[in-house]
DNA sequence: ACGATGATGAAC
DNA sequence: TTCATCATCGTA
């Protein structure tokens, strides 16, 4: 039996962000006809996460977030790597899923440079006219695969540092 | 352990 | 206009 591609909607990433995140391991990231299987991600969730860029207000880099479920949010970190992000939720509540790895490419500064991806794809909607979006291949997932572990990197983030916020495939 | 490398946001 | 900070990574 044949399973169709799935292009993951607008309507699938308009809920909460932590059950975005989780839903993502084992879908694919499709750009310029090849597709990679989501193996890492992490979840950034709302104005009072203070590991969360939009903690620190609406700015004009944060604007995406508050915009539309399923559009692109991507930023330049350390002025060298693009992070990749999908906005989660109600438009007006920021939340995103940062996309830390893929099959093949551990990091996400890593996998976006591997792919090719940059600054261009912000706040662009993930669907197939904008050459970058997430498909469901039919992949079914374990819940007892994916390892639940804090976020990488935002240790100064208080409380909210120590939260299972990141989703692993084992 | 540290430097590369530049946008961002807040302070001044 | 300056300044500290950074959702990272390769090299040491």
């Amino acid at each position: 039996m044949h399973t169709m591609n799935t292009m993951l909607d607008a309507a699938f990433f308009r809920h909460p962000v932590l059950t975005v995140a989780e839903e993502l391991i084992g879908k694919h990231l499709v750009v310029r006809g090849a597709s990679h299987m989501i193996t890492e991600v992490e979840a950034y969730d709302g104005p009072q996460d203070l590991a969360c860029h939009a903690s620190r207000g609406r700015t004009k880099r944060t604007e995406p977030m508050f915009g539309p479920s399923g559009h692109w949010y991507v930023y330049l970190c350390y002025g060298m790597y693009w992070m990749l992000n999908i906005v989660t939720g109600e438009e007006g509540y920021p939340a995103a899923v940062l996309i830390r790895g893929i099959r093949g490419h551990c990091g996400p500064g890593k996998l976006t440079r591997a792919l090719g991806i940059n600054g261009q794809f912000n706040a662009l909607p993930a669907i197939r006219s904008t050459g970058l979006w997430v498909e469901d291949r039919g992949e079914r997932i374990d819940v007892e695969r994916i390892r639940r572990t804090p976020r990488i990197g935002v240790a100064y983030a208080g409380e909210w540092a120590a939260k299972p916020y990141r989703f692993v495939l084992e």
